[in-house]
DNA sequence: AATCTAAATGTAATCGATTACATTTAGATT
DNA sequence: AATCTAAATGTAATCGATTACATTTAGATT
């Protein structure tokens, strides 16, 4: 692979000459722009990234930290990361931290080890506590924003692009009271996570503002997948006096809920009405087709990103919460409880 | 951020000792070891990525070329190559083609800007025609690994992991077949991208060798999309003589197809049997539950990242293709034919 | 103690681009 | 034509780690 000397050589001209054709060519006579370019396709030469990095201290890669790959809201958002990250110069790193069993020190460290300009957070590990015991040499965290929902109160006053998870489990509950459910269970994933952890408040506020005992039959255990839906809601059919609403802290809990109430026997919305979070593709083709609170991912992937790049340019760091709006879609797979 | 020789001057030793510690610390006295791990604590230093790539000239990033972010496929074989990434010292870029729009030029002018080591191709993008048109000056492609199936003949010959897709397609037309099936549609991603275009291949075999018409319903256009399926599948059902069976290029087709004959009042397997492709986590609580072709994604990112590594360590490439074994699963969306 | 040898450590060049500063050049002005 | 000025170009230091080769050191052997 040939280097810039070669090519200065070739067109007669210095280094620093050739360095400027790619980055300043106005200051160049359209001669000498002509003579690099010929030396350049005479040699095929391309600018070597490692070395351009390395000179000026920067990385041009960012790391989005999710909890598992192939979830398609986060699918969502990152394409809108990755929309500002292709306008900006941004390749995209990712970090699959198969359910925040990767703790953050790990991530952060890639970028004190400048593997990495900036980090979006996409899953709920806690930055604060790994970061400011790194021997205690800084409390300083990388660039960084946090793009889920989060009560941890680590994450608090981090820079962050989110819907108001309250708010919307709230939404999402008292939709399921007003068509007459009072039974309603709430079948999250682990409550350690934030996600749950804020999704379950709102839940609660609308029971409790309805006067609605808080089922017991709420179980915090799991994952947000098909699979502990699926095990979760089949805990739940086997207890004695079953709820007649699911509120499931996300679209996969609720698709592999619906599937387990059908194989009892039973039906959605029937017998039981369910509603996800997210509106991921799959919920508007199952059957039957699911009421979701619906979050706007790419947006809120494009406003991740340009935060990033404005912290990473050093820009005057906006630590506050931007927050998007959730919509409510209402499908069939939610109906007036039948008491 | 402090460097090597902040370490080196605290610890009284040279760059070069502190180097060692951490590329060769057998080489070091114990004592020496413990007065740079001292220096290194009571720094926080953390080795410099961009200068230590540089001086190495080697990136340890690879990307991952894909079609489509969050399908569930491609995020099996994404767990695949990240464990085996992961042990190798690895870190993965993705690269999203958007259904492979994305010249493969782009990609791998990656590596030859050095970018990244090499390239893991999941979509079917047509690597040689452009490649060799870098400017008449290279014939010779970066570290390359084909994972998808392809007949293009362009990708003929490149190192490849990947299920017989010819047979993988046969085999699904004849348990069609084999169901008493005799208008059997295959509703296909675009035909242009090789994956599909060698489904295409199997599926006509099958039908040949039972002497069946293939069928002009046989729809060509469209994405690998649910959106694509329910489509084609809209303008299928509305044609005079319908087809009894569908055979889809793959899961996300087969949902959406399955949605619209439920919309139309048909039943599957009633009225149709359905298949897909891929065996992704919706197949098996899909309504009914999808009978399909699995393919072993992990299997195929592993092994994938495995020969990636092997080229990229210079050993001898082997050029030819991995196969591994599908299997079909048979669930409750075929069933017999009623003529 | 002197000598030898292998292990440990140091010196300094190097990777390839960028850029501050210095120098040259082209064209304008007298 | 001489002089001036701004634009164009060149020189050489620099980023921070690695490593070939040179030197020093510790401990063994005489």
């Amino acid at each position: 692979m040939s280097s810039i000397k070669e090519v200065a050589k070739r067109a007669g001209v210095s280094t620093a000459t050739v360095s400027r054709f790619f980055n300043t060519p106005e200051q160049l006579r359209e001669s000498t722009q002509e003579k690099v370019k010929q030396a350049i396709e005479q040699t095929g030469y391309s600018v070597n990234a490692l070395a351009r990095n390395f000179r000026r201290g920067k990385t041009n890669l960012i790391i989005v930290v999710l909890p598992a790959l192939g979830v398609p809201y986060f699918a969502s958002v990152m394409r809108g990361i990755e929309s500002v990250a292709k306008a900006k110069g941004y390749s995209i790193m990712i970090k699959d931290t198969q359910f925040n069993t990767v703790p953050f020190n790990q991530v952060s460290d890639m970028f004190f080890s400048r593997q990495a300009d900036g980090i979006i957070l996409l899953g709920s590990i806690s930055p604060y506590q790994d970061v400011v015991s790194r021997n205690g040499h800084t409390n300083s965290l990388p660039p960084l924003v946090v793009s889920c929902e989060n009560a941890s109160p680590d994450l608090a006053g981090l820079p962050s692009v989110r819907i108001d998870g309250i708010k919307a489990a709230f939404d999402a509950t008292n939709y399921l009271i007003s068509l007459g459910h009072r039974k309603i269970a709430f079948i999250s994933g682990s409550l350690s996570q934030a996600v749950s952890g804020e999704r379950e408040a709102g839940y609660s506020k609308a029971m409790k503002q309805a006067k609605l005992a808080i089922h017991e039959d709420l179980i915090t255990d799991g994952h947000l997948t098909i699979e502990d839906g699926r095990r979760i809601t089949r805990r739940l059919l086997n207890q004695p006096s079953r709820p007649t609403a699911l509120l499931c802290a996300n679209d996969e809990m609720a698709l592999g809920a619906m599937h387990e109430i059908k194989l009892a026997g039973l039906s959605v919305p029937g017998d039981i009405s369910v509603i996800g979070f997210d509106d991921i593709r799959y919920a508007e083709i199952s059957d039957p087709p699911l009421t979701t609170i619906a979050q706007p991912g790419e947006e809120i992937g494009e406003k991740s990103m340009y935060k990033l790049c404005n912290i990473i340019d050093g820009q005057a760091i906006d630590n506050k919460t931007d927050v998007v709006e959730h919509q409510l879609i209402i499908r069939s797979s939610t109906a007036p409880a039948v008491l």
